[in-house]
RNA sequence: UGGGGUGUCGUCAAGCGGUAAGACACAGGCCUUUGACGCCUGCAUUCGUAGGUUCGAAUCCUACCGCCCCAGCCA
């Protein structure tokens, strides 16, 4: 027996651990994932894929990847790569088990013709204007097609016509027969087929009759085997039509469907047509903009597979409606990379400071850890000498109390270095601090004073003879209002935080960085963690993306006041 | 006014008739050559509301209230 707390199972592993008990699937457990390749995932997806993936990983089960791609008008194959990648760099593994429900096509239409055999399908032949009409409203039951008592053949004989080709886009539809005047408006005769003369991007021009999602589906989950087929809460609707065709059908699988509710997240959007209105409208420069909260915008910002899948653990499944504070995520990227990122110094507003008494001509070297808690990841060496960079923010010529970083006769300690006073701070004309002077303790090498005085503040610096450039982005969240939804008179773009992305040039960092490789992700100390952008890096040029700041004290107790 | 869901800390979220887990946030303290990390302490006498059943209710019953989804030939 252990004394470590088990992880409460959230209510699906609890079906499904149930179900198991039960022999209900044979033991089996099957889950898919079912994207339509109509735009990237995002972060709501990972919750998906991290729950689909996980679940079957967890009980010895599969998890199929299968692209649900019925509607060629909104499909693109491009849409399909990056969604497998996306996936695959996550961490998960389909193996074999790549469908598309287009492949599924032939098999479709032969289950539309035993509907329509079985007198359970017919062909509507009502305008699309007509068939909502017809359908009623929330409150008022529905009318049936004057379509609706076709016989069986001329139903068969307009369905072979619609799919031979014979009509235009609109004209014919196939709808299943259940019952007009039921309360939930997916059964009042949904449409099952439309026909789209439209080329789709797997099957080309073989096809001009798509069959609809609520038909496509379930079909698919009973053709491939699933087990259960988990959904997000607007399809709850919907599980009545899927269990009545599957049932009415008599397939020897019936997958059992289980909804949990989306991802939100404060400070974002979520909805695919949003986020792909952003990039039509070059609000950010693609899919994978590192403020995008796609997988893709989040791996070129620098967030690792790891601390997703830690963040989609740690948020939990249910089925009521919430929304998940930002800083929930970017607690998992700290989480996962304070314990990873090999620890630099860089400076971001560089401040030049002069040792006065340290000699002109004199360099050494100092070994810093590369990890303050882990030794395995060993030492690197800085040049010290007597020009250096600090931040701007690290100086106040006038400080407020527990200040305790460099002004007028203050002492710090330079990172691994050396403790330094300052003596003299040098303005321009317009009275901005260009340059401090400073005199070390040189028997403080190292950081420390042999007397054993205490020094309160480390700054991080670089050498202004050593140190390389770089350019670096800082990134803020893409919405300045919690939920950019939630005023329905204005527009979510409104809403968008125009100091979301901050370029700095000329940062100056010590030059081991040099040597880093795109993605490569380090911990400049005191400022957060940064990535090594994949994109705009070249030979001579580094770009750092900012992934998350440090938590910051200082600066809370500054606003507090 | 039809149908389907859902209401537990600021935000997520356990709990399944035996007397409110955990995480994030927040507050205070310790530690610190990153104001980081780490560590300690505190943080729902109360579970949408009102009744009822019971020795005992967040859990069962009744009524009410709030919020979300559904009227695509989208998924």
């Amino acid at each position: 027996m252990t004394t470590t707390q088990e992880k409460s199972r959230d209510f699906i592993r609890t079906i499904i651990a149930e179900d198991l008990k039960n022999n209900k699937h044979g033991g089996r457990v099957v889950t898919r994932f079912p994207p339509e390749p109509n735009g990237f995932l995002h972060i709501g997806h990972a919750k998906s894929i991290c729950l689909n993936f996980g679940v079957a990983l967890e009980n010895n089960g599969v998890c199929h990847m299968r692209f649900d791609d019925t509607n060629p008008s909104k499909e693109e194959l491009a849409y399909v790569e990056a969604i497998k990648k996306d996936v695959q760099w996550l961490g998960f593994d389909w193996g074999a088990n790549l469908f598309f429900a287009s492949d599924y096509f032939e098999q479709l239409y032969d289950y539309g013709i035993q509907l329509i055999k079985m007198g359970k399908a017919y062909v509507c032949s009502l305008s699309a204007d007509d068939i909502r009409q017809y359908r009623g409203t929330l409150t008022e039951p529905g009318r049936e097609s004057p379509f609706r008592n076709r016989s069986v053949e001329e139903n068969l004989d307009l369905f072979t016509r619609m799919r031979a080709g014979e009509f235009a886009d609109g004209t014919h539809v196939l709808r299943a027969k259940i019952d007009m005047t039921s309360g939930n408006i997916n059964m009042r005769d949904p449409v099952l087929y439309r026909i789209l003369h439209a080329s789709h991007h797997r099957t080309g021009d073989t096809w001009c009759l798509y069959p609809m999602y609520d038909y496509t589906h379930p079909i698919s989950d009973a053709i491939e085997g699933i087990t259960h087929s988990l959904c997000t809460l607007e399809f709850e609707d919907h599980r009545p039509f899927y269990d009545w065709l599957l049932d009415t059908l008599g397939t020897p699988c019936h997958p059992q469907q289980i909804e949990f509710a989306r991802l939100n997240l404060t400070y974002t959007v979520m909805s695919k047509r949003k986020l792909l209105q952003l990039v039509n409208e070059k609000y950010v420069s693609g899919w994978d903009d590192p403020r995008m909260l796609t997988i893709s915008g989040l791996r070129r910002r620098g967030y690792t597979p790891a601390s997703l899948r830690g963040f989609c653990d740690t948020i939990g499944l249910a089925k009521r409606e919430s929304s998940v504070e930002m800083g929930v995520l970017e607690n998992a990227i700290r989480n996962d990379l304070n314990d990873t990122a090999p620890r630099a110094m860089a400076v971001l507003h560089p401040l030049k400071v002069i040792i006065t008494n340290y000699p002109e001509g004199r360099e050494e070297e100092l070994a810093i850890d590369n990890h303050p808690k882990n030794p395995e990841m060993g030492k690197r060496q800085v040049t010290f000498c007597r020009e250096i960079f600090i931040e701007q923010d690290d100086f106040m010529e006038e400080p407020p109390k527990k200040f305790f970083r460099l002004a007028p006769g203050q002492e710090v300690r330079l990172r691994a270095a050396y403790l330094i006073t300052c003596d003299k701070v040098i303005k321009d004309a317009d009275g901005k601090v260009t340059e401090l002077h400073c005199t070390y303790d040189p028997a403080s090498r190292g950081g420390s004073a042999p007397d054993g005085r205490k020094v309160k503040g480390t700054l991080h610096w670089v050498s202004a003879r050593h140190a390389i450039s770089a350019e670096i982005r800082l990134y803020d969240r893409l919405f300045n209002m919690e939920n950019p939804e939630a005023d329905k008179e204005t527009n979510f773009k409104s809403h968008l935080n125009p100091d979301s992305l901050q370029i700095l040039a000329g940062c100056r960092l010590e030059p081991a960085l040099a040597g880093a490789t795109v993605s490569d992700r380090f911990q400049f100390e005191r400022l957060g963690y940064f990535c090594l952008d994949c994109l705009d890096t070249s030979p001579g040029k580094l770009v750092f993306n900012r992934i998350v700041t440090l938590r910051d004290s200082w600066e809370k107790m500054e606003k507090s006041n």
